[in-house]
DNA sequence: TAGTTTCAAGAACGGCGTTTCGAAACACTG
DNA sequence: CAGTGTTTCGAAACGCCGTTCTTGAAACTA
């Protein structure tokens, strides 16, 4: 008996959609509750019952942000050289990176105050660690379970997401060369670092 | 003829003060003009014309954070081991963090929208290149000059970055046991691969 | 004391996140 | 076909934010 629902999925999905786009077009600054209901053609109180509230409707930006790179990382096809494969997770991540550098920055920075990601949220980026750890097992020629592969794991993904940051944030260096020779040099030297570490034990 | 201004520099440093009182204590969010205003003991107009707007003020943080991680880089006297001198530089800039989070995070991540942070803002950032590069170039035994050694400075400088943010969002490892031996595995790896690098050429 | 000039602060404005509430739209009954 | 009941929708309203303005007080000169 009751009107039909148009807060579906579908629009939940299309208000998500204009979301990112009006993020990477203005900011974080852009991204309002009256503007991304006006821009996917509903209203505010729609997005507040799809989303819960601001931190909701950033949080589902997040979680898209991880899964848009997790379906990157997935396409690239491993051959039979462990390290070129490594080295391209973390190529593929900056080019991401750079051609959505808003959407990457509501996944490791935190432009917007009212949404703090917690433990919980972060669980959607385990699906990325994994990939970083298989390539890196086999660059070390070690189990995935290895507490070793882990720890180098977690040093290859913080030193990747601390040179991004900083050239995101043009502190990397100013020319394009500058920055690839400085990326170069830094994942060379630890994975350079990792293996020897690995081949003294 | 006039009366005597209030609205000094002293009054300043004390809004300036209350401002990060209260971003320590109730986070970004509870960093307001109104709130910073009464806690100084002073009116929201003072605040705008002491600082402009709120992104000046949230600008002047982010200076004073960069202000009080150099004194204590600099208070680290120097000894006969290099290694250990440039470690202690890791060591004090993430106990900075972990003492002074949200502070930090002004500094490294982008908690408030209204603020975000410029190549100008970012040479504030340079004396603490200086003080890393000082000490690379003692352990790679180069001059502080040769690109090498600021390669090799903003390599380090990315990795420490990186791995302070993963630790603060709980995502470097849920022990202190495993954050604290993935940071020295991740510092020693890349220091170690830095130095065999500089030896071959 | 009167006049003049500068300053301080409370009130006001538009826009934000969020909620409310009356109107609208459907299915079913008589 | 009109009426009823139920559910959904969205314009308007609320409080708080950053920001600005207006009003009135304060301090100095003469």
């Amino acid at each position: 008996m009751p009107r039909p629902k148009t807060r579906d999925d579908a629009l939940k999905d299309q208000v998500l959609t204009e979301s990112i786009s009006l993020l990477e077009s203005g900011g974080a600054i852009a991204v309002t509750a009256r503007r991304v209901a006006s821009d996917a053609g509903t209203s505010t109180a729609a997005v507040y019952e799809l989303f819960g509230d601001k931190a909701g409707l950033v949080r589902s930006i997040f979680f898209e942000g991880f899964a848009r790179l997790a379906a990157e990382l997935a396409v690239v096809a491993p051959s039979d050289d462990a390290h070129a494969d490594l080295m391209s997770v973390f190529d593929t991540t900056r080019r991401f990176a750079l051609r959505s550098p808003m959407l990457f920055e509501v996944m490791f920075a935190r432009p917007f105050t009212e949404f703090e990601p917690g433990p919980k949220d972060f669980e959607a980026a385990t699906q990325i660690y994994s990939e970083v750890i298989r390539r890196v097992a086999a660059v070390l020629d070690t189990s995935e379970t290895d507490p070793t592969t882990v720890d180098a794991a977690h040093a290859l993904v913080a030193l990747d997401r601390g040179l991004i940051a900083a050239e995101l944030s043009g502190t990397l260096g100013r020319s394009s060369e500058s920055v690839e020779r400085r990326r170069n040099t830094a994942l060379t030297a630890i994975i350079d670092g990792l293996c020897t570490a690995q081949d003294r034990s």
